[in-house]
DNA sequence: ATTTGTTATCGTAAGGCATACGATAACAGA
DNA sequence: TCTGTTATCGTATGCCTTACGATAACAAAT
């Protein structure tokens, strides 16, 4: 009856950041927990989980250590348990090194988590000590673990997500922005193209978006109307 | 650093079976493993993971126990995991006692699965010894630890999955249907109401629906055609 | 001053799709 | 023969999407 598994819990966190012009996700070196450098491989920000928290609450702790955000709902995507997740040997060295484990460990099962965020200039400086950054998804090198199939879940799943709800486009764009402005959202996070002479019955139609008087200023060509969300009541997570 | 939490890991299974009427939900008794009633509680079929199985074949292990099937993709769907789901203090018991453990368990973070089934004749008597049974989830009493929370999850995903694929409906009737067959499977899984009249035409439309010759015998009413559904390729899950 | 390039914004028209609803078909039983 | 019930088809209306022409506004080049 012995056989059954007693693994390690850890939440990864798949932090898309939008810049502006494209998807970022945010990912660290892989270093030990004195700062020396092990294996130089990216991996996702992650962390066990702790005896006092549930799997939200440390994901948001993470979310927190990485990027000094907190009351940003994250959503819970999938849950990776593999018995071939630590495959790789120095993965599992790496593990016991840097939470000074004194035993092997033979599995880890983790809790993916994701949210979209605006990189904003204090976004963009982040955390000190962490060695973590923003790079571009298509850019991504090969991370750790299984981190770079989890990081193609979380884009699914956040792509199915704002399908069905575009308010959580709202955070990724500054308090006035340009039609064009969010039409570039949309297509860069749900990975579509949008016509650019319709959209603007689209935006009309959007009880969420309203028109401001104001204009973009200092462009050569025709200045653009700006426009603001609406937080709308009923919303849910 | 060793607040760290190295927790059991489980697989719980909503297996949702739709016996032509109404949708049900397998439950079983929270019994000792050597068949004595503990509790009297239900709860939801599942079990640790096995050293050599993945997430997704500890659920198919769970299913394949509890019904006989096997070869059927279940849907995870989330992971629970706080540290109170153990709060009441017979759920800790029962599971030591089940487990054959020799210490206390504090925590166990479970994964959920779920997947939509079709209670035939085979069905509705179920492996013997587990008292699992099925109950119509419109009537389903509390359940151990936060399986009825589990429950709740599983149909909002499976009714937002089903929605995106009426395909996954495929299973739950058999090879020869009528039209108001199948709009009521649509209507209990899926938690609306269509309208009578409009729904041969959304029938003529679906490309994986085939009307055949045969018609209803015995009714007394004008008799129904069967339709049947075709495989198409490019089934993903 | 005029032209050109570029982007924003509006209006119109066609096609697809959902919904409401009238009309007919088929059958069993009163 | 009539009535009740369900299946099935056809038509009409309105909404939404898409395609695309037309106009507006501005800066830079000519």
């Amino acid at each position: 009856m012995e056989s059954l598994v007693n693994p390690y819990v850890s939440v990864d966190c798949v932090l898309l950041g939008f810049d502006g012009e494209q998807l970022n996700a945010l990912v660290v070196r892989q270093s030990g927990n004195n700062g020396e450098d092990v294996a130089g491989i990216y991996k996702l920000p992650g962390s066990l989980i702790n005896l006092d928290e549930n799997l939200d609450e440390a994901a948001q702790r993470v979310l927190k250590q990485f990027t000094g955000l907190s009351q940003v709902n994250m959503l819970q995507f999938k849950a990776f348990g593999g018995p071939d997740r630590l495959k790789n040997p120095e993965d599992s060295v790496w593990l016991v090194r840097f939470y000074n484990l004194n035993h092997h460990i033979d599995r880890i099962v983790t809790i993916g988590y994701t949210t979209l965020l605006r990189i904003d200039r204090k976004m963009r400086k982040l955390e000190g000590g962490y060695e973590a950054q923003w790079m571009p998804i298509s850019e991504l090198p090969r991370l750790a673990f299984d981190h770079s199939a989890i990081v193609d879940e979380a884009l699914k799943a956040v792509r199915a997500k704002a399908t069905l709800d575009v308010t959580l486009l709202f955070d990724l764009l500054p308090n006035k922005f340009t039609a064009a402005q969010l039409r570039n959202v949309m297509e860069v996070v749900l990975g579509i193209t949008l016509d650019v002479k319709n959209f603007h019955k689209k935006l009309a139609q959007m009880p969420y978006v309203v028109p401001l008087e104001e204009k973009e200023d200092g462009v050569n060509h025709r200045a653009a109307r700006y426009y603001k969300f609406k937080k709308l009541k009923n919303k849910h997570i």
